[in-house]
DNA sequence: CTGAAAGCGCTAACAC
DNA sequence: GTGTTAGCGCTTTCAG
């Protein structure tokens, strides 16, 4: 389109092999004449046409990621956002860019890895919150196309990088029984999502070994749906002393409709959730939360991806775990002593 | 890679300009051929590789968005999140794409820039938060690359969709006013930001209107720098009975603050901040805010690119404004009784 | 060490 | 209407 390879090789008097030969860093060129086609291409900031590269490289040096979640629900969650923007952060040190695409549907999202896949605009793809029969991955295996899963995936079978949910609900409720919660409660997903049916897992076998009764109420995900079913618990016969919620941004309606109640974050209702995200801080006295330490979690994905991508070999298994843990902050205090901040 | 457009033309029996023809939906093929291309295609589930197309039709489908913020600073601010699903939510019913990229530092933006669009890797870019005498527009308007600024720009130069800020400073102002609030200070962004300096401008002169003292206090984006702002605000000699907070998430710290002093928001101290995220629903009683219409924003502006890259004439003149409205909820309300929600 | 030439998969101008 | 052909801008053999 503006200025080609033929123009710069021109310019320095040179084939235009030669200046590709220069760009692509290649050693067999004499010092002069790597010295004038490189002054060519500096003055006329001349830069190739990635499009061209690619047809004969076969390589787009993009990676995709498909959000799923219907219809603008990306915008409050602060899950999406983090994970963007380590994505970002991880792929800055490489020559790949992050193409994002959003679907609304099931048979959407198939659509988009279609378009993105077959056409061959992405090297590969980031899969989030797969379902392990996801049709997705059945595509994509079969047309080998290299991704890598975050979250839970057959580890057999496919590359995915995970916390392990089920020690992060246990996390999670182990504490509140050490801080002295009688009746802890837990605030968990839509039923059948991956994710919240760890956690519930790992909620009840530590219920179950204090010997407890566990009681788990389904959620939608999002802030208002989550505020409403805590409101429903609040008013319900048995009120619990504290509450294990799936996330972060759900944690905050419970806040709310605690708060609402009339009782006390921490005394009279403690909350551990999970994520660790930076709304934790916005809850008066802090949010307890399990650290899924995303960051080092998607910088893991990402550096398998592109490994996978470049056909680099995998050092360990297919399965990578992420540690996490947990931050203890104002909402499981029960004691009103002003602690550590 | 796969299977080529060369492969369909011999499994149909036609030229491969016809499976091109059929693909464009070229009306001249007769509908016999056409079907047996369709069904060709269709069993072997082929699909163009878009990189050999757009290298000859200079399209990409592809369009840029470099966020600024330094190193992780995506992650809370809810205004990127919801910056990046409503520009998903735009693009959708769209061929095009969106490819985000992060750059750090200044240069870094610059560089950038360069290797999205002098490499065509992009088709154009959705500029944000510029400043007016930007390096990156001076390089795409050099180069005329089709970009849009979603923020203030020369309405002379170039194509832009804003809010009108000073208006939107005073709304905010105006309504803590109304409201009854006689201290009114405003919690800025740090200095020469033109979003911020802007809100401030239309604050001071609805004080000035009203013949009441402008307070201005600058703090760095940002839930802790806001709080401790506020902090310092509180602890101050004239304490303040309402607020004007730079952007939502800046006043979740505001309120912090408050809270931390034993004052009611609301009643004791009153806050209208700006962008109307979904933060605004978890404050108690909920946080009062102007709305800008990111929504419409992002939608005009995504509109406003496509036709510029696609070379179709615009309407109307080159900057549009995106009227922004006062969405008023309880931390706004002195009285004690119970509002709307 | 450098140049000439083939071709990545597609579109579009030009023939028939 | 359909086929033939010439590139899009680049990388990469293959000669020399």
């Amino acid at each position: 389109m503006r200025i080609r390879q033929s123009d710069i090789a021109k310019i320095a008097n040179v084939s235009q092999a030669t200046v590709s030969r220069v760009l692509s860093g290649d050693e067999r060129v004499e010092d002069d004449i790597r010295q004038r086609v490189l002054v060519a291409i500096e003055t006329h900031n001349y830069k190739p046409d990635v499009r061209a590269r690619s047809l004969r490289t076969l390589q787009t040096h993009l990676i995709g990621l498909v959000v799923k979640r219907p219809h603008g629900a990306l915008q409050g969650d602060p899950f999406y956002a983090q994970l963007i923007s380590e994505i970002l952060e991880s792929l800055a040190s490489t020559p790949y860019h992050l193409c994002v695409d959003m679907a609304t549907t099931d048979s959407g999202q198939v659509a988009v890895y279609d378009e993105l896949l077959r056409t061959r605009r992405v090297d590969g793809v980031l899969l989030v919150e797969s379902e392990a029969d996801d049709e997705r991955i059945v595509r994509l295996q079969h047309d080998d196309f290299p991704f890598v899963v975050l979250g839970k995936a057959d580890p057999a079978r496919f590359y995915s990088v995970d916390n392990d949910n089920v020690f992060a609900g246990s996390l999670a409720a182990e504490h509140l029984v050490e801080r002295g919660y009688a009746n802890i409660l837990m605030l968990a997903g839509p039923e059948a999502v991956t994710v919240s049916d760890d956690r519930i897992a790992g909620y009840r076998s530590v219920m179950a070994s204090h010997g407890r009764r566990a009681v788990v109420v389904h959620s939608e995900f999002g802030y208002e749906a989550a505020r409403d079913a805590a409101r429903g618990i609040l008013a319900g016969p048995s009120r619990p002393d504290a509450l294990v919620v799936l996330d972060d941004f759900m944690a905050l309606g419970a806040v709310q409709a605690v708060r609402e109640h009339g009782l006390r974050i921490g005394p009279d209702v403690g909350i551990v959730a999970f994520n660790d995200s930076v709304l934790c801080g916005t809850v008066e006295g802090g949010l307890s939360s399990v650290s899924l330490n995303i960051g080092a979690l998607v910088a893991r994905a990402i550096k398998r991806l592109l490994k996978v991508i470049e056909g680099k070999p995998i050092e360990s298994s297919r399965r990578v775990e992420i540690a996490c843990e947990l931050v203890a902050r104002g909402s499981s205090r029960r004691a009103e002593e002003t602690g550590d901040r």
